[in-house]
DNA sequence: CCAGTTAATGCATGCGCATGCAATATTGCA
DNA sequence: TGCAATATTGCATGCGCATGCATTAACTGG
């Protein structure tokens, strides 16, 4: 009943060799003769053969290197947001034309990082990326211990022997300061993520520092969860003050066109006119017509192309040190 | 230098035990004796042991039962589009619920698809679900063969074994061309996929078939590629005619959304008085309060909590006959 | 045509774990 | 206390493949 997968050893007695002769014929650089080769696979793809990846990784587990899975692991959170959403299609593609697959986990919470971790070492992948998130100290000793090299993409690695990428969060808060200060505003609120969130406070730094520098300071501060909803109510409780800002900067986009939607639907008002906001990531929706929202850009794409040349890097040659990158 | 990871040996060993013991330790079913249990559980914390998954789906393969990996294989597209990152959410929170763990692919075009099967297949996993593209005849006899559970959604499947859960989208059709019909639209256009796109075929269908029905007909049609800039082009095109249309119909609501942008903010027409917009698929930025998009809505929780279910009741028995599901 | 090379092949082994089976320890009961 | 029944344990093996090593075949030049 249960039917038997299709072995090498299967190929080889169909094809009258021995079982080495059908590995080699599957390995691009192994000593065999073209004619066996040919013949070989020939013979494999009239039995549907395909090598059996787990089992090419155990025994690659011999001799000196390492287990190599040929699959990286990725942990990621909100993937239904946009932001997120293009991160995993840029890491995705790119990693799967270098031949790398992908073992993917979504986490609801910071804290569930290192039980994802927990499952994903499991498999003995040759590496981990991890979106927006961090690990536990503990966690990075014995991804370092055991020589798994991980990359965190879009917060910075504490040392540890962990890589990172990431935008310069400070310098965007700054920016954002800057744009507003120079337009004239005065009364100038943020809405940033949890209190927790690293990304949302380095921006805050980098924005409220640039605003005393100026002489201002922080109008109004509200908090949000990244979600178009969170940013609308933000702003409801913002636009329903007796004296409102007259300016807005939020830590992401989502959160900013839910206060763009409120402003000139619920409220009414002209944006830019009446209050000017400002995101950040600059996501496709940001820039619609109707949206024109003014957003610190985020250069996506060769932000991840760089993770991942870093993590190749350190995947094939797990000597190197890890890097820590800002941009 | 290369590291070594922790085995079950070195826990034994550590542990004064048998390797099968540590074995055990970890199998919750397992015969063996509370005390010895705890003491090894014990150690291989302290020594960071994890049971080496790759191993474990090997040694798997032994007796009866076919080798098991805990994955599924999952192959999508377009994941950045908001219909598709909420799905995969959605899969990956459930699959993830149930203890199965994703192997991701991602492909381009829907001709890339049997590339990715053939990627996963190598990985031996225990069932594959598919995005939004179907699979050649050919891969499915194959999974067929050696008893790999496929589950298509969103689109049908068309005998050969595999499962599917979709909705309606002939319904659907005839529905968006109901309502703008009882509206007393007369100028109604449609916005489709790419010609060879099932779902655009299916709902394009339903859609004139139902004006038809009622006497009226087609009164233009455009192709985009479900993006918002082609639905904005789309848009562009229809508006500029010296008759517009009084209504559209789009396949999706990222391609709706650029019309009704297009139609608010560069052609300065009102939504719906001076046309109406009806889109597909209901995503959250459809109803935010600048948009206010009519919209076919499908219950995506519930169609992937069903195609989910499906799925692994087929990888659990893989005696269970294929379903197929339309909502 | 043969010794000396080199290419091609097969044999044997182990990666880390789960598991059937046999050996041993523990328990219950008369 | 003694023996059968039962709960634990260890031993040995194999999953499918890659690869070091030994063997054999195919060449090359003198």
């Amino acid at each position: 009943m249960a039917k038997r997968a299709i072995t090498s050893y299967d190929v080889a007695k169909a094809a009258g060799v021995s079982q080495s002769a059908v590995s080699r014929a599957f390995s691009p650089t192994a000593s065999i003769a073209d004619k066996t080769r040919k013949h070989v696979m020939k013979v494999a793809r009239e039995l549907g053969y395909q090598p059996n990846a787990i089992a090419r990784s155990m025994s690659s587990a011999r001799s000196d290197t390492r287990q190599r899975s040929g699959i990286v692991g990725v942990i990621a959170t909100r993937i239904q947001d946009p932001f997120f959403a293009h991160t995993m299609a840029n890491f995705s593609s790119l990693l799967q034309d270098k031949g790398w697959h992908m073992l993917l986990f979504t986490v609801d919470s910071p804290e569930d990082v290192d039980d994802a971790m927990h499952s994903i070492m499991q498999f003995k992948v040759d590496g981990v990326v991890i979106l927006s998130a961090i690990l536990s100290e503990q966690m990075a000793k014995t991804c370092e211990a055991n020589g798994t090299p991980v990359m965190l993409y879009n917060r910075s690695a504490s040392g540890n022997g962990i890589s990172s990428v990431q935008i310069d969060n400070f310098a965007g808060g700054r920016l954002a300061a800057e744009v507003l200060l120079e337009a004239g505003h005065e009364r100038i609120a943020f809405i940033g993520g949890p209190d927790a969130d690293e990304t949302t406070n380095e921006r805050e730094r980098g924005f409220t520092e640039q605003l005393s520098q100026e002489g201002g300071g922080l109008f109004r501060r509200e908090t949000g969860d990244f979600t178009f909803e969170s940013g609308r109510e933000a702003a409801a409780r913002l636009l329903a003050m007796r004296e409102r800002p007259d300016a807005v900067f939020c830590v992401s986009d989502v959160m900013a066109l839910g206060v763009l939607h409120a402003a000139r639907f619920e409220f009414d008002l002209e944006v830019p006119s009446d209050i000017s906001i400002i995101g950040f990531d600059d996501i496709p929706s940001a820039s619609w017509p109707g949206h024109q929202l003014t957003s610190i850009r985020q250069p996506i794409r060769r932000m991840i192309s760089e993770a991942v040349g870093i993590l190749i890097d350190r995947m094939e040659d797990p000597g190197l040190a890890p890097e820590i990158v800002s941009y």
